[in-house]
DNA sequence: AGAATTTGTTGTGCGAGTCACGGGAGCGAC
DNA sequence: GTCGCTCCCGTGACTCGCACAACAAATTCT
C-alpha cells in the first residue's frame, strides 16, 4: 500500500524522497527496464532529479546501468541510458499455496522468477506438517541465490480468508483450516526472522494481473478466481480493496438461486454451488478426488456438453452482478474458469449481456489471466515487494543478507 | 479526488506545499474547528509548518483566528489558538435533486448550510424545466451571500447513472432522463461559468456520511439508498469506489430471486423489485403515486405488517450479500430504508445475520444516517468542495465573486 | 562534416519543512 | 500574590530536495 492512502498526515522532504525513490523503483519494477527519459516525462521531474533517484538505486545495488533498451525512441538526439533491476540486487519468497501443491519460487525485482520448486501437499494436512514442506522448498529455492543479494521477505498466496491487521488465516476451507498462523508456521520452520505478508489468492491474482498480467494500465479490475472455492480480487482505482477485516471479494457466497443447492455456508443457491469446482464436476462427471485438477481436465474436453454450457451461463450471469457492483474495466478469469472460458465462452458472454446493465456492460472486457496460472504465485512476490516502493531504503536496511548461510547455522 | 491517488507521479515541494494546505483545510472542514496543537500532531509536521500553514490559510481569508476550542487539552500550559473557518469565507452550492423536488442549498466550509431553499419538481418534466427551476432556487440561496465570499462550484446530487468522465446523466429512471448533460443546463441557465460536479446520491450520501455523519473515522462503508430506485455508495480506504465509467454501486438488480417478479432492467427478480419502493408501496397498500413520499409513510406506521416484516427479512438477505462482497466496518441505511430500519430492523438484522458469512459478519454496524435526510445534499456539496482540499489556492483562484451582480448582469 | 536534437552532468538558487531559542499564557502550589 | 511548571507561539538560522540553466556528450539528419 503506497503511503499516499493514508489521508490527513502531512509531507515533509524527507517523505518526497521516499516517495519518488520508491516510485521510481516501482516504474523500472513494472517495466523491468527503462530509459532514464521515460521516466523523466512518467514521473514529471526534472531530468537531474531523476539523475540522483537513478544514481542513488545504483547504489544501493538495486539497479544497475544499461544500454539503451530497444523500444527507446527513435530519432535524432542522445540515446537515453537504460535503468535496469541488478543481476544480484534483493529478491523474495513467493508462496502459492494450492489445495494439493505448494510451489516456491524465489523472484527478483521485476517479477522475475529465478528460481522455483514445487511439492503434493496432504489435503487436509496440519498446517505444521504443510509449514514444514514449503520451508524445504523455500531453503531449495534460495540454495543458488548470490551471498550479497538480500531477502526482502515472503509472500504467501493462501485459499481462504485472511485477516488483514496480522496476515491470520481464518478459514481455508479446502485445506480444513481454522484460524491459523501460517507466516508464524513457515518462520519456525525455518528459524529466520523476516516480513511475511498472506494474502487470500484471488486477491494477489488481481495485484499480478494488473502490475505485469493482462490488466496492465487498468485501474478497475476484478479477477475472478475458480480454485475449490470461488474468490475474487478486486483492485479500484489502482488499489487492492481489501475491506475492514481483509475479506472483501467473496463472491463464492452471492444469493444466485434461493431454490438450489444447500451450501457448506449454510445457505442455498449460493453462486459457488453452479459454478464451483464440485458443480462442475458433477456436470462433467469427474470423480470428486480430481476436483483439485479441473483445469487440466477441462482442457482435455474439445467440445462442452449441455451441462457445461449451463454452467457457463451461471458464469455469465453471476458476473453480471459483479459488474453491475463494481463497474471494473476488465474481469479476469482465473483458475479453472480459464479452462471454462475458452470451452463455453460464448455462453458466459451471452450471460453477461443478458444480465448486466447496459452502462457498465459497455465498458467491460472479460479476459484469461496473462501469467497463465502463475498470478497467485506472483501476486506473492508482489506483495513482498511492496515495502522497497513504499521506502526502498528502509525495506533494503530491514533485509536479511547471506540466507543460506543463516539456514545452515 | 486527493491527487495522491494518481499513482506514477514524482512529487516536486510545489506539490508538498499543496498537498500540506489542502489536508490542513480538509481537517479544518472536517471537525470545523480545531487547535494548532491539534493540527499539528494529526499531521505529524513541525509546529512553525503549521503556523505557516494557518497564516497562508488566513490570508487567504478561508479561515480565521479563535479563541481556543471548548474541547481543548485541560490543564497547565498556554492554549493553543484555535483556527475555524471564516465566516465570510468561501462557499458552494449543493443540489439534491430528486424525483419529485430538488433542494438546493449554499454550504460553506465546515458543511455549515447557509442558505436553504426548495421546490417541487414535475415528475418526468424535461430536463430544461428542471434546470430552469434549480436555477431559480441557486439565485435565491446566492441572495444573502456576502460580496466578497466566493463561489467555488457547484455539486449535484442525481438519482441515477452519472458518467465520471464528464459529468453526464446516462439514465435516470425515475425522471426519464437519458444522457442529459443536466450541468450544461443549469449553467446555461444561470449564465455563470463555474466547474460543476454530479455524482449519483448514493455515492453522495457514502461521502457525507463519512465525511460527517454516522461514519467519521470509518474507512470502509456502504451507504445504502432507498429512493424510488435502490443504490449504493461505496467508500473503501476512505475513498468513493467509482468504477471505470462511475456507475459502480448498482445493487438494485443484483439477482435476488430468478422466479420473482420482472425488473424494469429486463432481467427477473432483482433484489430492487424485493425491497424497491414499488414493491413495499404494493406491500403496504400505498398508492403508486406517493411512492416519492414512501419514507413519510413509513415514519406514520408504528406497528409492521407481516408483508412489511418480510421486506425486512429480504433487505437484511441482500445486505449480506453486500457484505460478502465488501467487508465494510458499516452500512448506512438511507432514504426509506431509514423508515424501515426503524420498523423491522430485528428482522434486518436477522436477515444479514442468516446469510453473510461469519468473518466480514462480526466486523459489520448496521447504521442510520448521521445527517438524515440530508446526506446527498450534503455529499453534493463536498464534491463540489474537493477542489479547495486539492488545492486551496487554485480552487480559489478559479471561484467566482461577487455572485449576485454576475447573475443580475 | 556540420547542424539539429536530445540527453547526461554540474553548479546555483529557491522553497518547504526542521530545529533551537526566547517569550507568552494559563494552571497550580506555596 | 508570586513563583514555577507546562505547553504553546513566534522568529531566525539551517538542511535538504527539486528546479533551472549552462555546458558537454551522443546520435541522427542534411
Amino acid at each position: 500500500m503506497s503511503p499516499q492512502r493514508r489521508t490527513g498526515l502531512g509531507t515533509n522532504q524527507e517523505a518526497i524522497r521516499r516517495h519518488n525513490l520508491g516510485t521510481l523503483l516501482r516504474h523500472v519494477h513494472g517495466a523491468g527496464q527503462m530509459s532514464r527519459a521515460e521516466l523523466t516525462s512518467l514521473m514529471g521531474l526534472n531530468r537531474s532529479t531523476i539523475a540522483g533517484l537513478v544514481g542513488e538505486l545504483e547504489s544501493l545495488g538495486i539497479s544497475e546501468r544499461a544500454t539503451p533498451p530497444e523500444g527507446a525512441r527513435q530519432g535524432a538526439g542522445r540515446p537515453s541510458a537504460g535503468v535496469r533491476i541488478a543481476e544480484d540486487g534483493p529478491y523474495v519468497i513467493a508462496v502459492d499455496l494450492g489445495v494439493d501443491r505448494a510451489v516456491v519460487a524465489r523472484v527478483g525485482l521485476g517479477g522475475r522468477v529465478l528460481q522455483r520448486a514445487q511439492a503434493p501437499v496432504h489435503s487436509h494436512g496440519e498446517a505444521w506438517q504443510v509449514g514444514a514442506s514449503v520451508a524445504a522448498l523455500i531453503r531449495t529455492v534460495v540454495e543458488d541465490a548470490p551471498i550479497t543479494a538480500a531477502l526482502v521477505g515472503i509472500g504467501i498466496s493462501v485459499p481462504g480468508l485472511v485477516r488483514r491487521s496480522d496476515g491470520l488465516i481464518r478459514l481455508a476451507p479446502n485445506l480444513e483450516w481454522h484460524d491459523v498462523s501460517f507466516g508464524g508456521i513457515v518462520l519456525a520452520a525455518l528459524g529466520l526472522d523476516v516480513p511475511v505478508s498472506l494474502a487470500n489468492d484471488a486477491d494477489l491474482g488481481a495485484l499480478a494481473e494488473h502490475t505485469r498480467g493482462a490488466a496492465v494500465d487498468t485501474d478497475e479490475l476484478i479477477y475472478v478466481s475458480g480454485n475449490v472455492g470461488v474468490g475474487a480480487g478486486v483492485i479500484t482505482g489502482g488499489h487492492r480493496l481489501e475491506g475492514a477485516g481483509g475479506y472483501a471479494g467473496e463472491i463464492g457466497h452471492l444469493r444466485f438461486n434461493p431454490n438450489g443447492r444447500p451450501c457448506h455456508c449454510g445457505n442455498r443457491g449460493c453462486w459457488e454451488t453452479e459454478v464451483g469446482a464440485h458443480a462442475i464436476a458433477e456436470a462433467i462427471n469427474c470423480p470428486p478426488d480430481k476436483v483439485a485438477q479441473l483445469d487440466e481436465i477441462l482442457d482435455g474436453f474439445d467440445k462442452p456438453s449441455p451441462a457445461l454450457r449451463a454452467t457457463g451461463t451461471a458464469l455469465g450471469q453471476g458476473l453480471a452482478s459483479i459488474v453491475n457492483l463494481f463497474n471494473p474495466q476488465m474481469v479476469v478469469l482465473g483458475g479453472y474458469f480459464r479452462s471454462l472460458y475458452t470451452l463455453v465462452g460464448a455462453e458466459v458472454n451471452a450471460g453477461l449481456a443478458d444480465h448486466a446493465l447496459p452502462a457498465p456492460l459497455e465498458s467491460v472486457t472479460l479476459a484469461l489471466p496473462g501469467l497463465g496460472s502463475d498470478s497467485p504465485l506472483l501476486g506473492a512476490a508482489e506483495i513482498a515487494l511492496e515495502p522497497l516502493f513504499v521506502d526502498p531504503v528502509a525495506a533494503l536496511g530491514a533485509a536479511l543478507v547471506d540466507v543460506r548461510g543463516r539456514l545452515a547455522g
